[in-house]
DNA sequence: AAACTTTTGGAGCGCGCATTGTAGTACAGC
DNA sequence: GCTGTACTACAATGCGCGCTCCAAAAGTTT
């Protein structure tokens, strides 16, 4: 009937996203989101709404990526609930160190932006570092039933101890962290949650 | 000789850090740091220089801050190594959230802007990031002399845990944890360091 | 009072911003 | 071929940006 979308929606995103990740959303201009995902000024306005719209979707797109992290690890029934953990922690090292520059996280990063007094947006990146929180709960929860957390910390504490110590990892990572780095310290806090 | 300064400077260069340590560098026009200093235009290209010039003497303000509360708390002879640590790490809590919102800490809102890719703003950034560190690694010091730093555990080390700690605060405060949850999450690494 | 310096308030600069609109063109189904 | 949609490219809009400049007012010194 017509002619059929030319560009790969999943791409642009993509590119978008990093864009975002890397100098956040006020930096970002719409010029620099034409010359990273190669669409043109319509295509923008026509299939993803004005900017505010765009970067939300973005932040779908990160969700994304950090939903398939957390169900091949977090999720993934093949794995103990600490070494579940551990694979997450591990991934999420990657993440934030993988790019040629360190970006650290999008959601950390848009939370310590104005971002976050915007009222719409700032439940929506909430409610992504909620997903992550709740992912490592179920897990903490299994490994407390199974008596492997220390004593006297509770499966919602030590989630929060995890998520406290990722944020860290998040912004250390922006200041110029190594992989190896990054591991040891984490490696460090699990050890004080695991019995 | 000729008409005084009627600003001060001092309160100026408080009102403007804490303009930028809301929203940010990017989201802080010149308009909004003129209403909320209540300075002039003229006044502010005259006595500050640009926005970039301004903003850095904004991060040096905050340093002095800093500065205060290291003085007072890491660097008070009355005070054991850890206890001198415990107090500096629950005067940062109190200034991560004490303002009406929950703005984190300044250098770590500005790290995770793209602000970081500025060479000389990076500097001068991770600068006052690194006098934090020396301030708990010379209290760590001395607790290591002392054997009061947990086996197998290295002063560097333990500052490294710390830092990462108290970035993780600074973001969890700007998403809105209360103080009392913050000072568990510090409260329970400390305890995973000391001995 | 005169000389001098700084503040004040505002006008104005050029530029880039987000956004809209308008052509012309390419590709699908009828 | 016709119709309908999605593409490209660019002009244009209006606004706010950082920044400069100026004339008038204000305070301090001589």
């Amino acid at each position: 009937m017509a002619r059929p979308v030319e560009f790969d929606e999943d791409k642009v995103l993509t590119y978008a996203m990093e864009q975002f990740w890397r100098e956040g959303y006020e930096a970002s201009s719409v010029q620099k989101l034409l010359d990273c995902t190669g669409i043109n000024r319509g295509t923008l306005y026509n299939s993803f709404g004005d900017k505010d719209t765009f970067f939300k979707s973005c932040i779908d797109q990160y969700n994304k990526v950090v939903d398939t992290q957390i169900a091949a690890t977090l999720e993934n029934s093949k794995l103990g609930p600490w070494e579940a953990i551990e694979a997450y922690l591990d991934e999420t090292v990657l993440n934030v160190t993988n790019k040629r520059r360190s970006m650290g996280c999008l959601l950390v990063n848009s939370v310590c932006e104005s971002i976050n007094y915007d009222k719409e947006m700032r439940k929506v990146v909430r409610g992504s570092l909620s997903t992550m929180r709740k992912g490592l709960l179920a897990r903490l929860n299994e490994a407390h039933k199974n008596r492997k957390v220390k004593k006297g910390v509770s499966a919602e504490f030590a989630a929060e101890v995890l998520m406290n110590s990722l944020h860290g990892i998040r912004v250390n990572s922006r200041d110029g962290k190594t992989p190896k780095q990054l591991k040891e310290l984490i490696k460090f806090n699990v050890a004080s949650l695991k019995k």
